[in-house]
Order: C-alpha cells, then sequence, then structure tokens
DNA sequence: GCAACCAGTTGCATTTCGCAACTACTGCAA
DNA sequence: TTGCAGTAGTTGCGAAATGCAACTGGTTGC
C-alpha cells in the first residue's frame, strides 16, 4: 500500500491538516499558550475529547507536537510545539490575512492575530524566538 | 443554528479547507492551469467525481471560484479563481515552503513548486498578476 | 478518607467520504 | 441521422470520521 496519494507539497500538508481540528489545536498551543489536555479542552468551538486525543496523538506522529510529564503532576501531560511544528507559523500568518480580508473575522475577539499579520516580518520573528525558547527543551 | 463554530480566522478558514480535497483543488487550477471538471478529474492523487462535484459547488457558493459556461461548448463549465481565490496564493506558497522543509517533497515532480518558493516576494508578484489577468472576467 | 481533578476510553448514533456504476446531454464524423 | 466519444455530473452503498454522553482508573489537595 502507498504511504501517500502524492508526492505534492499541497498535498503532503493536506493529508495532515486536511480536517477542521487540527490547525484549531495548533493555534490554541501556538497563539492561546495551552499545554494541557484540559485547557485545550476549552477551545472555543468545543472539540470533543476523543477527537482531540486522536489528533494530539496524530500531531505527535507527525513531529509537529511534543508530549511531556508534568513534573509537578504525575498524571498531566505538557504539549509542546517541535521546530516542525514552530515552522507553521508563517502559514498562521498568512491564514490569518486572507482570513482578516475575506471572511467576517470578529476584530474585538481577536485582536492578536490583526496585531500579528499587521506586524510584518519582524513582529513574526519576535514570536517566533518566543516560540522556540518556550517550547524547545 | 449557528453559522460558525468561531469567528476565529484560523476557524474561519478550517470550516472551507478542513477537508483533504478543497485546497487540491485550488491548486490544480491555480498552478496546472486546469479549468474544466475534466481536467480536474485527472488529478495525480485520483479525486471521486462526486466529491470534487460537491466541492466545487462549495468553492463556489464561498466566492472562492466561479463557474461560467464555455461559449464555444454548451455542456462545458469554466472555472475560474475570484480574487479570493487568489488571495490563497501566498498560503500556498506558505505551505509549499513549510512542506520543502518538513515533508518528503519529490522535487524532481514539483519544481514548479520550488521555483516558486525560493522565487521570493518578486516571482509571487508575477504569478499573481497572471492570475488575475487568466481569471478576473 | 474523599471530593475534585487529570487524561483519556468506550459505545453508539449521525454525518461525511469515497468508490464504482450509471445518466443525460452535446459535438463530431460518416 | 446515426452512432460514438466526450461533457458534467448523479446515485447507491459500504467505510470511515465525527460528535455526544457516560464512564474509567489514577492523582492531588484538604
Amino acid at each position: 500500500m502507498e504511504k501517500h496519494r502524492s508526492y505534492c507539497p499541497v498535498n503532503l500538508t493536506m493529508e495532515v491538516f486536511g480536517d477542521k481540528w487540527s490547525l484549531v489545536i495548533i493555534r490554541d498551543i501556538m497563539f492561546e499558550g495551552k499545554r494541557y489536555f484540559r485547557e485545550l479542552m476549552q477551545s472555543e468551538e468545543g472539540i470533543a475529547s476523543n477527537i482531540l486525543t486522536d489528533r494530539l496523538v496524530m500531531l505527535e506522529q507527525e513531529g509537529i507536537i511534543s508530549k511531556a510529564d508534568d513534573p509537578g503532576h504525575k498524571q498531566k501531560n505538557i504539549y509542546s510545539l517541535t521546530l516542525k511544528g514552530i515552522d507553521l507559523l508563517p502559514i498562521m500568518v498568512e491564514i490569518g490575512n486572507w482570513s482578516l480580508k475575506h471572511k467576517p473575522v470578529d476584530l474585538n475577539k481577536h485582536k492578536h492575530a490583526v496585531k500579528l499579520v499587521k506586524g510584518g516580518m519582524k513582529l513574526q520573528g519576535e514570536v517566533r524566538k518566543a516560540l522556540i525558547k518556550d517550547h524547545l527543551k
């Protein structure tokens, strides 16, 4: 059996993110600072726990996030972005850009998205640095 | 019933493109110059005709593509990108960028993707101009 | 000890997806 | 005018994904 439908960049990306939840989870880890299962459960959109479990497993297998024990709480897991995950930042920014232009975004609720889109490469670089600091080892 | 799960830019975008095919179809229209149903059927990944129909209807309702009669053939439809669709170009480029770095892209088959990613803003601007010329009105 | 919290798991109904076959119409050539 | 290839889909149905609610087994704090 074949591993991929094709080896086109767009297709390979959609094989990973071609569902309604994966990128929303990445958003919460990347921009909302969420690092625990329970935090991710409280997404604005209301994800179900089994779907969240599935996606976290998939994203970890893809090497986009990593999972570690919380030293202060045996049962808690900390989810972090890998470099591969952090590298999704430019895609997120362009999605924000497109969405702000063409979709009915709630500007009051998502001021940080507006800021990031308007902030240009300089702000994006700063955000990237902060993510590397918080998520990589 | 609510129209959207939330009015976050990422979520609004995933409500449209959160499936395995929509962006692959856009890719074929945008980069492969495909404009007819039959051409789109021959995607490398092998889309089924009913899925293609569904997605084309959805993308048209979303205002991302438009559908027009072929003047030379009563039964043929020409699919074009709208400005909203053309504005997906930066997202495509960033997806290419990420994929080239982190996924097993077939570099020989997708040289034009490499070129577009390496070409920077200048080439992207040229491609955008060409798309506007070919697809709008 | 015990209630609240933690990360899931399970079962089941609903929805979506995907494949193969089929339809209805058009243009072309004999 | 008749057949045939080409056009954009539609239909039926089994498989997979999704969503909801309840449940599990362990941990932490009081």
